[in-house]
DNA sequence: ATCCAGGATAGCG
DNA sequence: CGCTATCATGGA
C-alpha cells in the first residue's frame, strides 16, 4: 500500500492500494455478489455494515483509507493468481476461459447475506438474483450514507426473522420467501451458528448448511466458496453443466449430472472454485461458442 | 405464447 | 436409490 492519495467528489481522500491480477468490475459481476451500483468511474456498495467507494484505474484501486483493511479481505487481494491458475488442469476450456476471466476474484462475503442471497437465487436469473437482494436491503436494511448517495447493509437474520411474510413478498422473492425467513429464525434461534461454521471441515459445514430449508448442494457449495473461502469447492449450477457438459462429455450423450458432479471436484483441483467461477464467467457471457 | 432462470424437495416406484 | 412435478416471477 502507497501514501499516494486522490480527492473525489464526495467521496472524500481515497487510497491508492496497488494491484496486479485484479478486475474491479469483473469481480463485482461475476454472479457472487449482486448489490454494487456503478457511479460514474467507480462503485459504490456495502461490505457489511459499511458504505464503500472502490474505483480501479489499471494497476492501482482507490478507496477510503480507513477502509483499505477491509477492502483487501473482501476482494480477496492477498489470494496469489498465479499460484492459483498454475495448479489448473491443461485443457483448452478452462486455458480459454481463464485468458477471458483473468482478474476476476473470489470475494470473502460475509455469511448471512452470502447464505440469504443465493437462498433467493434458486432458479432465477442473475438481473432478477439482483432486484431481489436490492429490494431486500431498502426494506429492512440499514441506510447508509456516502456522500450524496444513501445506499443499504443487508438486514440482519434477527431483523428479517421478524418482518411480516406479505412485506418480504413484495421483494418479489415468489417460493423462495419462506426459505429466506426459516433461514433467518434458525440462525437468530441460534440453531445455526454462521461463525461457528468456519472451524468445520468442509463436508461437516456443508451438512450443516444443509439443515437449512431451500439449501442444497449447489447453495450450501456457493456459500462455501463466497463466504467460507473454500476455493476447492465447486458449485454446479445449470451453467456449469452446461459448459462441463459441452467441453469433457461431448461424446457421451447421457452424462448423469451426479458424474458431472463427482468430475468436477475431483478435475479441477485444491482452486476447482476458481476454475469453476471462470468457466461460469466465461460460459455466461459468451454461450455455447466455446466447444 | 412458450421456455427458461447460479435449485430444492416431496412423492413416487 | 433414481426419477418427476412443482414451487413464484419476470426476462428472453
Amino acid at each position: 500500500m502507497t501514501s499516494v492519495t486522490s480527492p473525489r467528489r464526495g467521496f472524500g481522500t481515497l487510497t491508492s492500494i496497488p494491484v496486479r491480477a485484479f478486475d474491479l468490475e469483473k469481480t463485482l459481476h461475476s454472479g457472487q455478489v449482486f448489490h454494487w451500483q456503478k457511479i460514474g468511474a467507480g462503485y459504490i456498495g456495502a461490505i457489511d455494515e459499511t458504505a464503500v467507494y472502490l474505483e480501479q484505474s489499471d494497476r492501482i484501486l482507490l478507496c477510503a483509507k480507513s477502509q483499505c483493511d477491509r477492502v483487501i479481505q473482501y476482494l480477496a487481494l492477498d489470494h496469489q493468481m498465479d499460484s492459483i491458475e498454475a495448479t489448473f488442469p491443461r485443457d483448452s476450456a478452462l486455458r480459454e476461459a481463464t485468458k477471458f476471466s483473468r482478474g476476476l476474484r473470489i470475494v470473502r462475503q460475509p455469511p448471512w447475506e452470502c447464505l440469504a442471497t443465493f437462498l433467493t437465487s434458486a432458479l432465477k436469473q442473475v438481473s432478477q438474483i439482483r432486484a431481489i437482494s436490492l429490494a431486500i436491503r431498502q426494506s429492512f436494511g440499514r441506510s447508509l450514507r456516502l456522500g450524496e448517495h444513501v445506499l443499504f447493509s443487508y438486514p440482519r437474520p434477527e431483523i428479517l426473522a421478524n418482518v411480516r411474510l406479505e412485506d418480504l413478498t413484495a421483494c418479489k422473492l415468489g417460493f423462495r420467501t419462506k426459505n429466506v425467513l426459516a433461514a433467518a429464525r434458525m440462525i437468530g434461534e441460534g440453531d445455526i451458528n454462521l461463525d461457528a461454521i468456519n472451524g468445520l471441515p468442509t463436508a461437516v459445514a456443508r451438512d450443516e448448511l444443509c439443515r437449512i430449508p431451500g439449501v442444497g448442494p449447489k447453495i450450501a457449495n456457493c456459500v462455501l466458496l463466497f463466504a467460507y473461502g473454500r476455493l476447492e469447492v465447486v458449485p454446479v449450477d445449470v451453467w456449469i453443466e452446461r459448459a462441463l457438459r459441452a467441453n469433457y462429455f461431448s461424446g457421451t450423450t447421457k452424462a448423469l449430472t451426479n458424474e458431472i458432479r463427482t468430475f468436477s471436484n475431483e478435475y479441477f483441483g485444491p482452486f476447482g472454485g476458481y476454475a469453476q467461477q471462470y468457466l461460469f464467467h466465461y460460459w455466461r457471457l459468451n454461450g455455447r461458442k466455446l466447444v
